[in-house]
DNA sequence: AAAGTAATTGAACACCGTTCAAGTTTGTGG
DNA sequence: CCACAAACTTGAACGGTGTTCAATTACTTT
């Protein structure tokens, strides 16, 4: 086996499955290809390209086909997400250096302006979007990720694996705000539905 | 000066504000301190401690008075983030260890509940509101560090300075979802609005 | 002064990402 | 078949990182 590029992003995902990204560093890469260190920089400039392209590779399977709703795609995302190991630090670490990179993320602010948000508008709550699911997903694999290193406090936290009721809570919420702009778009006051809970 | 564990912690800010997260290592901070790195373990566990010390510091200006408002609370936040070089950042880290200690953050879910929202909902909600928070300021301030660098591409990114703007804006959509579902907490579904605009 | 505790040093351990001259393979063109 | 260039790999180093720990110093308390 001659060590291509593809060998390498292979093996990285490998090692990201198994045992998490503290464990994926380009010496441990280069030990599992029987290579040394250097050789990996002949394939690969960085090892921030490296995790960019894995990001890129977690949420291949979102990015294939185009979701109809917000919903759909906020939903999806976070199953790729949590599919990998340490999936949403990965991304959010790529999509915090270039925040219009990985492909289906944009998508948020696209589909959202096809329900008759301006254009700005639209992208604003797209990246909010972006933001919730990228830190839902984050928050849940660390959660995991100490409980499998024997730290789990196990006092606080939520009840029981209700994690996903309560992503789909937050998103619903979220969503509902934005149909209520997409109805009655006016000023950027406060909220449409003009509720005696005031923000004062 | 005796080396006290304030110093450590004062000096720790010191390096945080002035040249960032990255440039905060045990080392850099002993040798700021004339002391050996091996110092600074008898008077702090771990670097991870530390940094979560340092972001109880940075959300201290927040958690003195409480807010009226999750806007409010909010808006307050965010200035205390970026107040300080990669605040967001260290907050964040703090925050996925352990998602309820930084003494402001879970203050959004109390609030919510406040606004007739059951319990459950409320806490939902309050998480979602953290991390589009946490989510906006990290990529606002990765941003400008990547700037600093002189890595801006400074072809993609909101045209202007209208950082705090888009934030308002994804604020408000949220907390317009949230008290439309204050006003009709009926079933977990779409919208409380009914617009043409269904999720299909 | 002696004993005992608190604090610090100095050195090491085991890593990390990255670079680079020198060597090795591999694929040509003559 | 051979030389030459291009593609690739090695081995070693550079300059870091967090953390531990026996030995040593500083400071109290008796």
């Amino acid at each position: 086996m001659p060590l291509t590029r593809e060998a390498i992003v292979d093996a990285a995902m490998g090692i990201l499955r198994e045992y998490g990204l503290a464990d994926l560093s380009m010496r441990r890469l280069a030990r599992d290809l029987d290579v040394q260190p250097g050789a990996l920089y002949w394939h690969v400039k960085n090892k921030q390209e490296l995790l960019t392209v894995l990001a890129g590779l977690i949420l291949a399977p979102v990015a294939g086909r185009e979701a109809a709703t917000a919903r759909e795609l906020a939903v999806a995302v976070r199953a790729a997400l949590l599919a990998v190991r340490d999936g949403a630090e990965v991304v959010a670490l790529a999509h915090a250096l270039k925040p219009d990179a990985p492909p289906p993320l944009p998508g948020f602010g696209a589909l959202l302006a096809g329900q008759g948000l301006p254009e700005r508008v639209a992208d604003g709550a797209g990246r909010a979007l972006v933001h919730y699911v990228l830190g839902s997903a984050m928050e849940e694999q660390t959660r995991t990720g100490l409980s499998r290193a024997g730290l789990l406090d196990a006092v606080d936290g939520p009840p029981a694996g209700s994690a996903e009721e309560v992503f789909l809570l937050g998103l619903e919420l979220f969503l509902a705000g934005v149909s209520g702009r997409a109805a009655a778009p006016g000023s950027h006051g406060t909220a449409p539905g003009s509720h005696g809970t005031a923000p004062a």
